[in-house]
DNA sequence: TCCCACCAATTT
DNA sequence: AATTGGTGGGAA
């Protein structure tokens, strides 16, 4: 008889609690239902995780659950171990990570959860399209993937395709497989706003047997969506990162396209990272997980090549296509031939653009992410200011007048002249892109531009129209940043241009060199995907940087071995793991005293020499809407030693004195 | 002495 | 996270 019970709540508290259920109720709770309990003064949603017979605690020290809010379970066994896992890893709360799981609707209390009436419709696979033929390469890749799919086995492959090597048509032949031996499939994508076309094409095979979830649809749809998976009636679900907690009951088959991509990192509480979600699942579920990318993060490759996953090659374009011409402009030059300070259009990228009026194509200029940290360089050889430790770039801090490493906090004074060619042209850089569109209607008043950027796409629906406008061809240019980079198919596109590649390479961030031949290869793959051949202009004041080199060449593995050895040498993933831990305040002077006292506290909890300590620094943006922002970086060549001293010396406080303390372990981003 | 702003503690 | 109760400084 199930007197008592544990539950735990969404909040950052550690649990469980325990409380007594009363007569009424105690033939109809579970695990994994919502019950409302007092908690503190208030009333709060808890999760139960525990069905208890006895405790130590005498009854009259425990509180009664106040009201049974679901008929049936929430959340599965499964998904409540895996969320516990997460919290674990992610030094949040078991409560916070379930909130993470169901449906927002949900967090609320106001929709119950009962058992519907089972639809019986049932529709022969055969309502299915065609597949396509499959050529020798992707029949060999497939092969591989089948017989892991067939034999129940968990396998992680890595499929590296370069862009339209046919990467789709062997997930859909994939969950085909899946889908035969009675197994579901979660399909997770970058940002499924971004990616309409991809969507199209798996509902438009598997019909509805798919369902679709993602955060921008209206939440009463998309509960019905989930209610859909969790009663058996969609085997196959598409969505972002969070789709990776989709209800299904038999997982089979995971797939992870443009896994490089930052956004399958959660950037708020529990932040998780939905690839290393994936893979804690596919291996609960014997299931397949593949992870496939024209450019894969340095740590998946890295894993492939050391045999932890298996590596598929996709060499060559379908229909052989042929790849882009990528150019690379020196803009060192342009300063001279354009008598400008900050030219924005080579020469180069003027004669190219006129050529596309000419012949009635169309162009998209990528402006990279709006710098957000002022570096040092120099426009006349292009040496630009480094931590020789972390070899990041220095960001500028006008407040001092210093250089500063915001990692490890190194400073020095800007010099006066430049250290490598003696010369007096370092010149400060990090904004000033937005006046792209004008210089081109400055030069071309006839050209009809078009700026897509967060700005402009803050509407709902603002992001479609101007794409579909830009289709139907009544803008010849599309200017914007990397949200443009993903996925776009447009055929009339032939020339790609990148204004300035020096913005992701002067990233103060250990990964910048590798977003910067990722963002190169994307945008490239936008070049020529109709029948004429595309052209790509590259500008930069660092045309020998190995990263816009082996992006010239396409050469992905060039990149990677150049790239593997500095991370070697500078200890950073995929030889350590990294936490990030930030202190943000209204008061300078606080939030650097807390962080120093934080860090001696780390200190002390670190023992031995395993785990370095970075900082306290200055964040990247080191103060936003008037709150200043210090890091510590941690890192340590085993996680699990990194997450014990986080738990140690932090536990659940996050805030002290005004200053609030948040905990990324793996971070994607450092700002 | 009153009224705040700020801070620390608590949640079964 | 959210709430509550304590504290201390400033104004009257």
């Amino acid at each position: 008889m199930t007197k008592y019970l544990n539950v735990v709540v969404g909040l950052p508290v550690d649990g469980p609690f325990t409380y007594m259920v009363p007569e009424q109720y105690r033939d109809i709770v579970s695990v994994g239902k919502r019950v409302w309990v007092p908690f503190g003064r208030r009333n709060e949603i808890g999760y139960i995780i525990e069905l208890l017979e006895e405790v130590k605690i005498p009854d009259e020290k425990l509180k009664s659950i106040k009201k049974v809010i679901d008929s049936e379970p929430i959340i599965n066994k499964e998904l409540l171990s895996l969320t516990k896992k997460i919290a674990e890893y992610y030094c949040n709360s078991w409560g916070e990570s379930i909130e993470a799981v169901i449906p927002p609707g949900l967090k609320k209390g106001k929709v119950k959860l009962v058992p519907r009436e089972k639809s019986e419709k049932i529709i022969p696979d055969d309502d299915f399209k065609k597949d396509f033929q499959l050529n020798k390469i992707q029949k060999k890749a497939f092969d591989s993937i089948k017989e892991k799919i067939d034999s129940s086995k968990h396998s992680t492959f890595l499929l590296h395709g370069i862009t339209a090597s046919g990467k789709t048509e062997i997930y859909l032949q994939s969950i085909r497989e899946a889908h035969k031996m009675g197994k579901d499939c979660i399909v997770l994508v970058p940002e499924i706003s971004l990616t309409p076309q991809a969507c199209e094409r798996y509902t438009a095979r598997f019909k509805d047997k798919v369902a679709v979830l993602h955060s921008k649809m209206l939440n009463s749809h998309r509960f019905k969506e989930w209610q859909k998976i969790k009663e058996g009636n969609a085997s196959i679900v598409i969505g972002p990162r969070s789709a990776i907690f989709a209800p299904v009951k038999n997982l089979g088959l995971v797939i992870i396209d443009e896994e490089h991509e930052l956004t399958y990192k959660q950037e708020d509480v529990p932040r998780y990272d939905a690839r290393k979600v994936a893979k804690m699942r596919a291996e609960i579920n014997n299931a397949v997980l593949v992870l496939g990318s024209a450019t894969p993060s340095l740590e998946s490759y890295y894993k492939a090549k050391k045999g932890v996953y298996e590596l598929l090659h996709l060499p060559e374009r379908i229909r052989k296509r042929d790849l882009p011409e990528v150019q690379i402009i020196d803009m060192k030059d342009e300063i001279r031939k354009q008598r400008s300070h900050n030219p924005v259009l080579s020469i180069a990228l003027q004669e190219e653009l006129k050529k596309i009026i000419d012949n009635k194509k169309q162009a998209i200029l990528f402006l990279n992410r709006k710098g957000f940290a002022t570096y040092v360089h120099c426009i006349k050889c292009g040496y630009e200011e480094r931590c020789e430790k972390c070899n990041i770039a220095l960001t500028y801090h006008s407040g001092k007048n210093k250089l500063i490493c915001h990692y490890c906090n190194f400073q020095k004074d800007v010099p006066e002249v430049c250290p490598r060619c003696k010369s007096s042209y370092l010149r400060k850089h990090g904004k000033g892109t937005e006046k792209v569109v004008s210089d081109i209607k400055k030069i071309f008043p006839e050209i009809r531009v078009v700026r897509m950027d967060t700005e402009a796409t803050a509407k709902r629906g603002a992001h479609k129209q101007i794409l579909d406008k830009f289709k139907k061809h009544e803008y010849d240019v599309l200017v914007g940043t990397q949200m443009i980079a993903k996925g776009l198919d447009f055929p009339k596109v032939t020339l790609v241009g990148v204004i300035s590649a020096d913005t992701s390479l002067n990233l103060p961030d250990f990964r910048a060199a590798e977003r910067t031949f990722s963002l190169i290869t994307q945008v490239a793959g936008r070049a020529g995907r109709g029948d004429k051949k595309g052209k790509v202009i590259i500008q930069t004041y660092n045309p020998e940087h190995f990263s816009i080199i082996a992006s010239r060449k396409h050469n992905y593995e060039e990149f990677y071995n150049k790239e593997i050895k500095i991370r070697k040498n500078s200890d950073f993933p995929p030889f350590t793991n990294l936490a990030n831990i930030t202190f943000r305040g209204p008061k300078e002077d606080k939030v650097v005293s807390i962080a120093d006292e934080v860090c001696d506290l780390f200190s002390k909890n670190i023992k031995s020499k395993k785990i370095e300590i970075l900082g306290p620094a200055p964040s990247a943006i080191s103060k936003v809407k008037n709150k200043y922002r210090y890091n510590i970086i941690l890192n340590s060549k085993n996680v699990n030693d990194i997450i014990k001293v986080i738990k140690k010396t932090i536990g659940n406080t996050r805030r002290i004195k005004g200053v609030y303390i948040k905990i990324d372990v793996d971070p994607q981003n450092i700002l």
